[in-house]
RNA sequence: GCCCGAGUGGCGAAAUGGCAGACGCGACGGACUCAAAAUCCGUUGCCUGGUAAGGGCGUGUGGGUUCGACUCCCACCUCGGGCACCA
């Protein structure tokens, strides 16, 4: 909007905003407005909490991107912001702030094309970033601001990474507790120690035990690699095409030795703990299934060369078992597979080894499967059944073989029609079964079109007659006749440990977290290699290790394709940094040892470490003694009432954390609960998904996207530069040519209509389009309230002391009542409607009488502080109000300006309005039954009729029914 | 395939068992202006009726519960998200 020589001069427009929103962000600066005291510690400031409740409200840790901020970015941002300001005007301490998760791939990638060493591109990344936010006038405490990148940061990260590698995972107790203490028992002897007694074991051989009980440990696993990145990843890195989530390119599954958290000894606890989190259930709901966990039985099948475990979740079928499956790469392969079938399972297994994950997972695929030749025994039926392998097994889940009932299963039932494998029913589905299957009732499943997966009558599964039961009657397994599938679990289980050939298991899908990467920037392990070349923690005096400087940041074989060599990292190259002498302590005893040469750990750290304990820091950032001082921990974090889990007040962010970052920080965070670092049992007791921002994007008729500022909207259809072009949705990015920044708001609107207009498109929780076109309303309502108090012309305050007519004080404190709710439930965008309403009402008074009585004025602008801070502060400050509008009080409605002594209620005929009639407030049934009938309208729409029934709800409504 | 979420004017949306469409955009009409922009005022779910009074329809579709359903229940359709041979 550019202005004109007519512009009054005081109008309130980007000009105007622009200086008034600049004082503001530089006197709450130099004020140090947005300071939070802390209880103890190095920015304790106890006088300044006394009395007062706390809040932590937190924003997921953003990773500084060189490209800058879209408007999509900061929604979330102005969101916590509204919601801090609101609740500090209502007396709360809030701790409000933002750090930067700025370790990672895209500065690497920048550095290994430009060669500007990461730091250099990171810290100028923040910056800009920085930048961009102070102009939104976020209430952040600036020196809480930390980043994942700052050595006292990662000094703490890899204090926290020895904390978890120094712990064990105590099954009896459910808890970590110190390595030491495991030590103690394995010593002592109260532990057994696999065979060999401690004594005798060298200590290549106790560090080894010892090692493999860690919560951090090196292991040998099949690993995703992923050359294009030249690193491994997570499983939860890799999508569902088997592809790097970061760049697309292609993984592989091979065996390497990396660092590992042992994440599973924490499944059920994780599991078990959504439960008491205030979280939204889809959220939980994709965290159990990500651990998913199963309930079921280990069943052992002998064979001639050892017996063959499988998992099942069904052993009530066990009877129906009549083949095996194992998985082609399960070790009793070789053992198991007969010379005649050799050949044949030989190549199948080298066919599933060359198809990668993402194919033999593809549920479209036929099964395909090879005989081994072998036999192993059905334990409750005794028969031998044959055993197979096929590629629908996996290695990675339960024992990596299973007993397959194909009448009772899928993917058993496909598999054993297409090998002509018998199939037993075990249940007799119910006949509305068949009916659906267009089939007569019938045991017999060779009539049978699918397996039965339900709950029906058992047949078929007695052994009481068989060989099995030894011909001891009384110890047979009985399972014919009973209709509760838990029931026929129970017992098959119960039987199962009575003859010593399996017992009940649960397993899980969750897989332990793969924690290494061959990059350059990330934290480095606190780790160092002994001559034993068993890992060693670095001293806690010689904290932080930090990254040594290179001048070549690719690591080797970046062939997307090229799943043979071996990753070398980066830091590998720095042989003067890796081969270094070190004075560490002896692992088992924890003695000072003398210096010796050691070898450092070449590996970093994945993202995901930085952002699993960054909320801590914001607490207590300053602190060198500790990563976060207890008490202060406790003001913050500490739970709030038995069986209370603690954590952060409230975590806004988006639902693509769902999994990684939400499941990892619980993990970490549950360790430092374990081993009395922190008092909170989890790390975000309320999470909140903000929906996303998205924007159209236009393509013309070539298929070439244009850009979206430029295309104009002309009935419905779209057109740029004269050509129809056609219409798309989807996110802001460069690719779709349809970024807006906020840069571009600040300068054409600025940052309170900014704030405005986001939190008024719709509820925080949902995703909506941008249309910068909308803005111009909310601008419009602030202009409007600048009018009714501040002269456009003169500046001068247009505010009168004169007392404030009753229906407008009315209108006020209707308004102050639903404010306060909607902002207390974070209803923003109905909260500026109701904004919107009184000021409305009060144009209506300006206009007739050319003032705003005080009241309103002030009132009004207390309201509108948290959403526009900058403009409230300026008319606080022009309305003369002592201190800051940032700790003044929200207004409280007086209830009794918010009933009336008459209402009008509505009247319906048959469930339809008809009429309206106006009553007193407390008028009861017959006098509103009398009022409604006597209604004129409601007598026409009778038309004669007379009442069946008459619905009176006191307050509500008056329904008539003919 | 399984699980979860969402479908309301031209558009963003509001109403969570009781007056559907608050509030904003856009559109239309008007004021101001030489004119335009900006700003201000008014109208605006659809159909019908005369540009009136009035009437009818209407919250993805079909059914149900209820005096009363956007709201609760059942089935289906469409879109979005998650998981995917998990034994």
């Amino acid at each position: 909007m550019p202005d004109s020589d007519s512009t009054p001069k005081y109008r309130y427009n980007a000009r105007l905003a622009a200086q008034i929103e600049a004082k503001w962000q530089d006197r709450w600066e130099s004020r140090r407005t947005f300071e939070t005291p802390n209880p103890a510690g190095p920015l304790a400031e106890p006088a300044k909490i006394a009395g007062r409740k706390k809040l932590f409200i937190l924003d997921m840790f953003p990773y500084p991107s060189g490209a800058g901020l879209h408007v999509g970015h900061p929604l979330g941002y102005i969101g916590t912001d509204v919601f801090g300001r609101f609740k500090r005007m209502t007396g709360f301490n809030v701790l409000h702030a933002l750090g930067y998760d700025s370790f990672g791939l895209p500065a690497e990638q920048h550095a290994i094309t430009t060669g500007v060493h990461p730091r250099e591109n990171t810290e100028a990344n923040i910056t800009n970033m920085r930048r961009q936010l102070r102009r939104l006038g976020l209430a952040h405490d600036a020196r809480r601001s930390v980043s994942t990148t700052d050595e006292a940061f990662y000094r703490w990260t890899q204090w926290i990474f020895l904390q978890v590698f120094n712990s064990w995972f105590d099954d009896e107790r459910g808890a970590a507790r110190p390595i030491s203490e495991l030590i103690a028992e394995f010593e002592s002897g109260r532990r057994p120690t696999n065979g060999t007694t401690w004594k005798k074991m060298s200590p290549r051989e106790r560090k080894q035990l010892v090692n493999d009980h860690r919560l951090a440990y090196l292991a040998d696993a099949p690993v995703n690699w992923c050359p294009g990145l030249g690193t491994i990843l997570a499983n939860e890195e890799v999508t569902a095409e088997g592809r790097s989530d970061i760049g697309n390119y292609p993984v592989f599954k091979r065996n390497m030795r990396q660092w590992t958290m042992r994440i599973t000894a924490y499944a059920d606890r994780l599991l078990d703990d959504l439960d008491r989190l205030d979280w939204p259930e889809s959220i939980k709901l994709m965290q159990r299934n990500w651990i998913g966990r199963s309930e079921g039985a280990r069943v052992r099948f002998a064979s001639p060369q050892g017996d063959i475990e499988v998992f099942t979740t069904r052993p009530d079928t066990l009877f129906g078992a009549t083949f095996m499956v194992l998985s082609p790469e399960h070790p009793l392969v070789d053992a198991l597979t007969m010379s005649a079938q050799q050949r044949a399972v030989s190549a199948y297994r080298a066919q599933a080894a060359s198809t990668t994950d993402a194919d033999r997972q593809s549920d479209t695929r036929e099964k395909t499967g090879v005989f081994t030749g072998a036999h192993a025994v059905n334990p409750v039926t005794g028969k031998q059944v044959p055993v197979w392998i096929a590629d629908y097994v996996l290695m990675g889940y339960g024992t990596g073989a299973i007993m397959a009932v194909p009448s009772g299963d899928e993917r058993d039932f496909a598999f054993a029609r297409k090998y002509d494998l018998p199939i037993v029913a075990t249940q007799m589905p119910p006949d509305a079964w068949f009916a659906s299957h267009g089939i007569a009732p019938s045991a017999d499943c060779t009539t049978w079109p699918a397996a039965f997966v339900g709950e029906g009558v058992y047949i078929n599964s007695r052994n009481d007659t068989s060989a099995a039961s030894g011909g001891r009657g009384s110890n047979a397994l009985v399972l014919d006749g009973i209709t509760e599938m838990a029931v026929a679990k129970q017992r098959t289980n119960a039987w199962l440990e009575a003859h010593g050939a399996g017992s009940a298991a649960i397993t899980y899908k969750l897989r332990d977290w793969l924690f290494s990467r061959q990059r350059y920037w990330g934290e480095p392990f606190p780790i160092v290699y002994d001559e034993d070349d068993m890992p060693v923690a670095v001293p806690d005096t010689l904290l932080p290790v930090t990254l040594p400087e290179l001048s070549d940041f690719k690591p080797q074989a970046l062939d997307p394709n090229d799943e043979v060599t071996d990753p070398i990292p980066p830091l590998a190259r720095r042989a003067d940094w890796v081969h270094t002498e070190m004075e560490v302590n002896d692992p088992l005893t924890g003695a000072k040892r003398a210096r010796a040469k050691v070898r450092r750990e070449i590996n970093v750290m994945p993202q995901w470490a930085g952002s699993c304990w960054y909320e801590l820091r914001y607490l207590d950032p300053t602190n060198t003694k500790t990563f976060s001082n207890a008490d202060v921990e406790r003001y913050w974090m500490g739970p709030q009432h038995d069986g209370h889990t603690g954590g952060v007040d409230l975590y806004v962010g988006g639902v693509e954390h769902a999994v990684l970052h939400l499941l990892y920080s619980r993990f970490w965070h549950k360790v430092l609960y374990d081993l009395g670092h922190v008092s909170s049992e989890e790390p975000f007791h309320r999470l909140f998904n903000q929906g996303y921002i998205q924007a159209y994007a236009y393509r013309d008729a070539r298929g070439q996207t244009v850009p979206a500022a430029d295309v104009q909207d002309r009935d419905g259809k779209h057109f740029y530069k004269g050509e129809a072009v056609s219409r798309e949705y989807g996110k802001m990015g460069k690719s779709l040519k349809n970024i807006v920044t906020p840069d571009e708001m600040y300068d054409e609107f600025g940052a309170d209509t900014f704030r405005l207009y986001e939190m008024s498109m719709g509820p925080l929780d949902q995703s909506r389009p941008w249309n910068t076109r909308d803005v111009i309303g909310m601008q419009r309502f602030l202009q409007r309230v600048w009018r009714n108090l501040v002269d456009e012309d003169s500046g001068e305050l247009t505010v009168s002391e004169t007392e404030c007519p009753e229906p407008l004080l009315r209108a006020l404190h209707v308004a102050i009542d639903g404010v306060q709710r909607d902002m207390e439930g974070m209803r923003f965008n109905t909260a500026i409607a109701k904004l919107i309403e009184l000021n409305n009402a009060l144009t209506k008074h300006v206009e007739s009488s050319g003032a705003t009585p005080r009241v309103v004025a002030v009132a009004l602008t207390q309201m509108l502080s948290p959403l526009c801070p900058h403009l409230a502060s300026e008319l606080w400050e022009r309305l003369g109000c002592e201190g800051e509008i940032t700790y003044a009080q929200f207004p409280v409605a007086d209830p009794k300006l918010l009933v009336t002594d008459t209402i009008e209620i509505p009247v319906q005929v048959n469930g339809k309005v008809r009429s309206r009639i106006t009553v007193p407030r407390e008028a009861n049934q017959d006098a509103l039954r009398a009022a409604a009938l006597a209604d004129a309208a409601v007598a026409k729409a009778l038309d004669g009729k007379s009442p069946r029934n008459v619905v009176v709800v006191p307050g509500r409504l008056v329904n008539v029914v003919v």
